[in-house]
RNA sequence: GGGCGAAUGGCGGAACUGGUAGACGCGCACGACUCAAAAUCGUGUUUCGCAAGAAGUGAGAGUUCGAUUCUCUCUUCGCCCA
């Protein structure tokens, strides 16, 4: 008998797919399609387990929807663009270019090993020409829609690297490499209106019933969707200013207004460009980040002018006006009213300035002299101190009454107001997709001619530069465009829009002439199962749903709207960390242990190494294991059969060495199994009902859990098929039915052990083509003896075994004369008997 | 600070709409094979108890004939946002 040898078989296997293109998807009109797609990877060197999870995730589920007849659309591509690119092609004096294609060679020849079902042929890589002109015809689409604009906003700014930082790049305020503090800058650039949508992104959510609860909430959290009142505050102690706009969610908290608050970037901000202390309260603004959580960490500073804002509801109140660092151009007008009794940072600020702080909240269990002493009270309550607004219930009545008074005064107007801003796209970097844009000696904006798309990336550029290297590529901006010379954008697109619409590439990846053709996204398109990490659950898909209309907004030929169907989100993976007695971490191939307690250090045994929690597996941390040394040592179906059984997918799952030594041996039993059926002569006559009845059940369960994403417990059904099998070629005679039945586990297996599966039902003479998925027979699913449970008082007593004809009466007076219940029934008087079919009988005794 | 989710043996986890808690795997124990070990195979494995039996799904309450599952309060942990 031959053990399983996993290298020939899925060396086999793999060339098998690759020679007969299997997985080659065409347009079918007379099948159901089936769009299954991965998040592509960012080509960073090597795959790592995430990869694994997510691919055989994805890979399963594919060929599970092919066994079930349907037209099968799973492609692949790179997400190459990208700042990693650009920092290993500084650090190494390499090209960007070579260094990507390089890594995608290398983790596509990776996946090849996992034996994935994927449709090479419609491979895509972003940072190829051929994918972004389409990019850049789109842009322009966009932009004569209307979508795209240009404008003055801040960057996070290193003052020592002189380069713009991604807010990734920015941790506690300061610049990932320099550690320089970072600054506030502002420059032109380009943004895509995204908030054109945020009502109808926010809805549509709604419509999306397989997408995980969880990403919907995060989502509607970011468009942050708010009711409340645009008021205009009167203005007095300037001839130029009469009046100030302010937006607030919080109107009812009006008589308890106590400063105005200005962006540094106001309007009004003009009238102070010469006041020296101004322009340097305004370089201390500079000082903070753009990003809202470090607006929110600065200590708050203001600079008092000699203005006063009126309250609209009580002429005598006035109040003074700041300019503050807290309050963002971005968000309402620029201009916040600060009620510090009923609101956090107003408070800290009224606190530092010494302004007044009036209550005019309180909460249900207060009497009406309560008084805020330490912190602003933002709870629900009763308002007082407000007049005529006294009693009014905190916080729906309160704001919807404050606002008609304001209306019916013209004092201002109910608005909503979303906290989704529109997405600035400029990236000041190299290894991205240009922008398809000129400037004129005027500097207007100049279109390049679809004809002279693509706008390439030059290919030698030097990356020593302060700043973007393509603003000294001299010879490269210059452009004529209609005979006029022009200057080409240097910035090129956030790395995010690449992939906004990859997933509509693959719908016609080698079409050089458009970016899509409706034909083919007609019927691909919506992707049907996405697969990716919850890390992206934002921003990625977003701006994807976010591209879909764009797209169809006043397009004739489609008006698709949410490019996702199904959403599918899984956990990490993690493994043990390990360091050293000086707290350095150490790889887990460098630790070894004997007892699965004490772990040492292979080159210097005698050390002992502290075993760290489980955590996701980093580079940082070291605690990374290398699927393909994985694959070598175990094989693919090893690796694949692991990763899916130890944790339901969506959850964190930890890697194991035993884990995945227990799947490797699990299919040398298999193997074994497999060798026996096949060098079995005996013929049997017999027909075991037995193992019909297995078998369908046991498909059943298989489809239902594969439907439902269950493929841990899909894993622990195997096992147990394996354990049913394996005694059944024990007994003497193994049933008329049995090689039937066994091919039919050979093929729901197929899927989760391509290569095992494959070789195993080519060995028996089975076709490999047109593997379907085996139907169950309903009527072996039913059986005729029921376990009935027995209890008293709710308590398990006795099982019996009944047969289904059995009455209910029958059944109840056999229960109760059995000798066992007797001693529990005995004397007792029963008040109640719970009777469920088939399942369960409950007496309930005094 | 806000939102979302989770908590089940020594460990990872299973239990469809409330109805036999602990499937399946790891680990461990014992046995077989072996001179021996590894590998492999078999049996057992929630806890307490010799047993009958009792307790038991983070803690506490509630609904119910019956709660891992539903409701409330609390504790711890994780993720996301700030």
């Amino acid at each position: 008998m031959e053990r399983y040898n996993f290298k020939l078989t899925e060396d086999k296997w793999q060339k098998y797919w690759l020679k007969e293109k299997t997985f080659k998807s065409k347009i079918d009109k007379d099948k159901e399609k089936f769009y299954c797609l991965e998040m592509f990877p960012y080509p960073s060197g090597k795959i790592h387990m995430g990869h694994v999870r997510n691919y055989t995730i994805g890979d399963v589920l594919s060929r599970f929807k092919i066994l079930k007849g349907f037209n099968v659309l799973h492609p692949m591509g790179w997400d190459s663009f990208g700042m990693p690119a650009e920092n290993a092609a500084k650090q190494n004096n390499l090209n960007p270019k070579d260094w990507t294609e390089k890594n995608i060679e290398m983790m596509k020849s990776q996946l090849k090993m996992l034996g994935l079902s994927i449709d090479w042929d419609r491979e895509i890589s972003t940072c190829s020409p051929d994918y972004y002109k389409h990019q850049q015809k789109i842009f322009l689409d966009l932009y004569d829609k209307g979508l795209v604009y240009r404008k003055e906003s801040y960057v996070n700014w290193d003052p020592i690297d002189k380069t713009v930082l991604a807010n990734e790049q920015v941790i506690d305020g300061k610049g990932w490499r320099s550690g320089a503090v970072v600054e506030r800058k502002k420059l032109n650039q380009w943004f895509f209106k995204i908030s054109h949508f945020s009502e109808d992104l926010l809805n549509e959510l709604d419509k999306l019933n397989s997408w995980p609860n969880k990403v919907k909430i995060m989502q509607k959290n970011w468009i942050g969707k708010s009711f409340g009142c645009e008021i205009d505050f009167k203005i007095e102690g300037s001839k130029n200013v009469k009046s100030i706009k302010c937006y607030t969610t919080r109107p009812d908290t009006l008589f308890g207004f106590s400063f105005l608050a200005l962006s540094v970037d106001h309007p009004l901000s003009k009238y102070y460009e010469k006041n020296k202390d101004f322009i340097e309260f305004k370089n201390e603004c500079s000082k903070t980040g753009t990003t809202e959580e470090s607006i929110a960490q600065a200590s708050k500073i203001g600079f008092k002018t000699e203005l006063e804002a009126v309250n609209p509801l009580n002429n005598q109140s006035k109040v003074p006006v700041y300019f503050a660092n807290f309050v963002l151009m971005d968000y309402g007008f620029g201009a916040v009213f600060g009620c510090p009794a009923h609101d956090q940072r107003d408070f800290d600020f009224a606190k530092k300035y010494k302004l007044n702080i009036k209550t005019v909240v309180k909460p249900s269990d207060q009497d009406d002299d309560y008084q805020v002493q330490n912190e602003a009270y933002t709870g629900a309550g009763k308002l007082i101190n407000s007049k005529f607004l006294d009693g009014l219930s905190v916080p729906d009545e309160s704001i919807n009454e404050t606002i008609k008074i304001l209306e019916k005064k013209n004092l201002g107007k109910r608005k909503t107001n979303y906290r989704l801003k529109d997405w600035g796209i400029s990236r000041q970097r190299y290894w991205g997709c240009p922008i398809p844009i000129a400037y004129d000696e005027d500097n207007n904006v100049v279109k390049i001619p679809e004809k002279d798309l693509p706008v390439k990336l030059p290919d030698s550029i030097n990356l020593n530069t302060n700043g973007n290297p393509l603003d000294f590529q001299k010879e490269w901006q210059e452009v004529k465009i209609n005979g006029k010379t022009c200057k080409r954008e240097t910035d090129t697109l956030d790395t995010f829009v690449d992939s906004s619409w990859y997933f509509l590439r693959f719908c016609s990846a080698k079409n050089s002439s458009e970016p899509f053709n409706i034909d083919e996204i007609d019927y691909w398109m919506p992707v049907n199962q996405y697969i990716g990490g919850i890390e992206h659950a934002i921003l990625h898909l977003l701006y994807s749903r976010f591209f879909m209309r764009a797209i169809s907004l006043n397009n004739q030929k489609t008006n698709l709207k949410e490019p996702f169907e199904g959403l599918f989100t899984q956990g990490m993976v993690c493994h043990q960390t390990f360091k050293d007695e000086n707290n350095n971490w150490i790889y887990p191939e460098d630790v070894f242990t004997n007892d699965g307690k004490n772990y040492y250090q292979i080159k210097s045994p005698s050390k002992k190494v502290i075993v760290g929690p489980s955590e996701s597996m980093s580079k940082s941390k070291k605690n990374t294991i290398d699927p393909e040394k994985m694959v070598q040592l175990y094989g693919a179906d090893s690796v694949r059969l692991f990763i899916l059984s130890d944790s339901p997918p969506e959850k964190d799952i930890q890697w194991s060495d035993t884990g995945i030594s227990a799947s490797y041996k699990f299919l040398q039993k298999l193997w074994v199994l497999n060798e026996k059926i096949i060098s079995n002569k005996k013929e049997s006559s017999k027909f075991d009902e037995n193992l019909e009845k297995f078998t369908n059940q046991i498909i059943k369960k298989f489809t239902d859990d594969l439907n439902r994403f269950g493929f841990n417990v899909v894993i622990a059904s195997i096992y147990k098929i394996y354990t049913f099998y394996n005694k059944q070629t024990s007994k003497p005679d193994w049933g008329s039915n049995f090689k039937k039945n066994y091919i039919k586990i050979l093929k729901i297996i197929n899927p989760i052990i391509p290569h095992f599966s494959n070789e195993c039902l080519y060995k028996l003479n089975c076709s490999i083509n047109d593997i379907e998925w085996p139907s169950v027979d309903e009527k072996y699913l039913e059986e005729e003896i029921f376990q009935i449970v027995t209890q008293v008082n709710g308590k398990k007593r006795k099982v019996f075994s009944i047969n289904k004809s059995t009455d209910k009466e029958t059944l109840i007076k056999n229960i109760k004369n059995d000798d066992q219940m007797k001693k529990y029934l005995n004397n007792k008087i029963i008040i109640k008997t719970i009777y469920i079919e088939n399942k369960l009988i409950n007496f309930i005794i005094q």
